[in-house]
DNA sequence: CCAGGGATCCGG
DNA sequence: CGGATCCCTGGG
């Protein structure tokens, strides 16, 4: 927990920045969620870029929906989705208002909370000292490990429900590049961002 | 590899 | 309205 810096919570300016910027300085900083009795948070270690201007990946692509409005709003908030009618999946919002461009939060190494955690993500605890690995390695088992739902949608991250602390820069020879995962549109855009070898990825 | 599961979107 | 699709996961 040093490498947090103490209190320093991302601002505005930080996510109004273009997709692939902030996704990559993302990595390395701690998601917070404050839930009713306990605090939350985690190392964000792998992200994607979306970005509907020219990305026929984004929910964005095909303009404002009612799911979708939210990921039209300036950078800072926070877009969560529903899908294959089990999981939700975690989003920052980013750029300029009316942009449509957002950062999915891929996977997490869990810092604070664990015990939580893993009573949100299994309903029992860990069978083995190996199942840490499984808790928030992939889109779907954040959301479910922070509790995070659609009912999330729209907050503000500059809000304090849930929030993502500064640290210490990370060193960019660490960071992976690579296609993004579980597409089947614009597959060749290099927008996933990962920390190498990190043991919580969605793939090793 | 495959199917569950439900919201969403699009075409008729 | 029906049918296809989906930024996934767990279990063969």
């Amino acid at each position: 927990m040093n490498e947090i810096l103490a209190n320093n919570k991302l601002q505005r300016v930080f996510y109004k920045r273009e997709v692939t910027v902030v996704a990559k300085n993302l990595l390395g900083k701690i998601l917070v969620k404050n839930d009713k009795k306990c605090t939350l948070a985690g190392k964000i270690i792998e992200v994607e870029a979306y970005n509907g201007d020219f990305d026929e990946a984004a929910h964005s692509f095909k303009g404002k929906t009612k799911r979708t409005e939210i990921m039209f709003n300036e950078g800072g908030y926070l877009y969560v989705y529903f899908t294959y009618g089990t999981h939700f999946c975690c989003n920052v919002v980013t750029g300029k208002k009316e942009q449509g461009t957002a950062v999915l939060i891929r996977a997490v190494e869990p810092l604070i909370g664990l015990d939580a955690m893993i009573k949100n993500r299994f309903g029992r605890k860990l069978k083995n000292e190996k199942e840490i690995f499984n808790l928030t390695s992939g889109p779907g088992k954040v959301s479910k490990a922070f509790n995070i739902t659609t009912s999330c949608s729209g907050l503000d991250l500059l809000g304090n429900r849930i929030f993502i602390l500064d640290s210490k820069k990370i060193n960019e020879k660490v960071i992976g590049i690579s296609k993004r995962i579980g597409i089947t549109r614009s597959v060749d855009l290099p927008w996933r961002f990962f920390i190498n070898d990190n043991p919580f990825l969605s793939r090793k």
